[in-house]
DNA sequence: TATTGTTATACTCTATAACTATA
DNA sequence: TATAGTTATAGAGTATAACAATA
């Protein structure tokens, strides 16, 4: 595997991250083939399961990932029967993306395989410690300001 | 630009993760430009003001890429007159990875530049919550368990 | 035989451009 | 004219396989 690591890089944020993202992303995957999902793919169960039928237009927004993205992950969950392209009534250029029962069980699933892949990812940190992480990261992602500490629900 | 952090994936690390590091790398690769060296070329001349001569392979062990792409890199370092290829005494297969005094100078600019643009980054994150931000990172990446809080050194 | 560096090649991921059908 | 979805295509980025020189 990778060795140690570097003293020159770690103090370097983005080396951090990098290395962190990727051993995250490698987990979760890996866990996920148990379900047949992919990360993106358990990404937009997830989405759909908390927000509702949505286009693939604001389903790329949310997740950052460009249109043309979209198809292809939503080809393959199409393709596994855990979500439904439905015609939108208001804009029949649109398809509102819906949750098949099975996607719904899916979608249950992945998130407790996502849960421990990162329990393992974090197995050096405390409860505590994991929690402070993840609220860091979210401050830090979504630019606010410091304050109003542990707020972050679930 | 991206939309806020969905609340179904405001808890997934991966996410998070993700998103934090790619804005780093944009951030970090937009201020060493002034230098004429990308993310990865600036950590090469950080590893080796910091730990010397090393052989390529050695290199790539060190950074977490193969030897093949290592070649890539130290093209770029090279032709810029940063980093010199010299045959190893010892060795004559291998290379040790020399900096220039350009190369010195460079790497000392790089880290400043990549300084400013992690300060930028955490903008959100007091001076306290980067430091606590960058050892649980640094504890999580290295898989050590808890214990001895606040010994990351400079 | 094994290893260092190199090249050619392929694979993954993602975005841009152009198309269709609606609006 | 503009937008949702699609397709074809191209561009990063990185790895695998094979080769020359050396060990």
């Amino acid at each position: 595997m990778t060795s140690e690591v570097p003293q020159a890089l770690s103090g370097r944020l983005s080396f951090l991250l990098g290395r962190l993202y990727m051993r995250a992303l490698d987990l979760e995957a890996r866990r996920l083939e148990a379900l047949g999902v992919t990360v993106k793919q358990q990404a937009v169960l997830a989405l759909l399961a908390d927000e509702g039928p949505m286009t693939q237009q604001h389903l790329g927004q949310r997740l950052g990932i460009d249109r043309t993205t979209v198809v292809t992950v939503v080809d393959g969950l199409e393709q596994a029967r855990l979500v439904e392209r439905r015609r939108s009534p208001a804009d029949r250029r649109a398809y509102l993306l819906t949750l098949t029962p099975d996607g719904v069980r899916a979608g249950e699933q992945g998130r407790g395989l996502v849960s421990g892949a990162e329990g393992e990812l974090l197995g050096a940190l405390g409860e505590d410690e994991r929690r402070t992480l993840a609220e860091l990261l979210g401050r830090a992602v979504q630019g606010q300001g410091p304050g109003d500490a542990g707020a972050s629900p679930r």
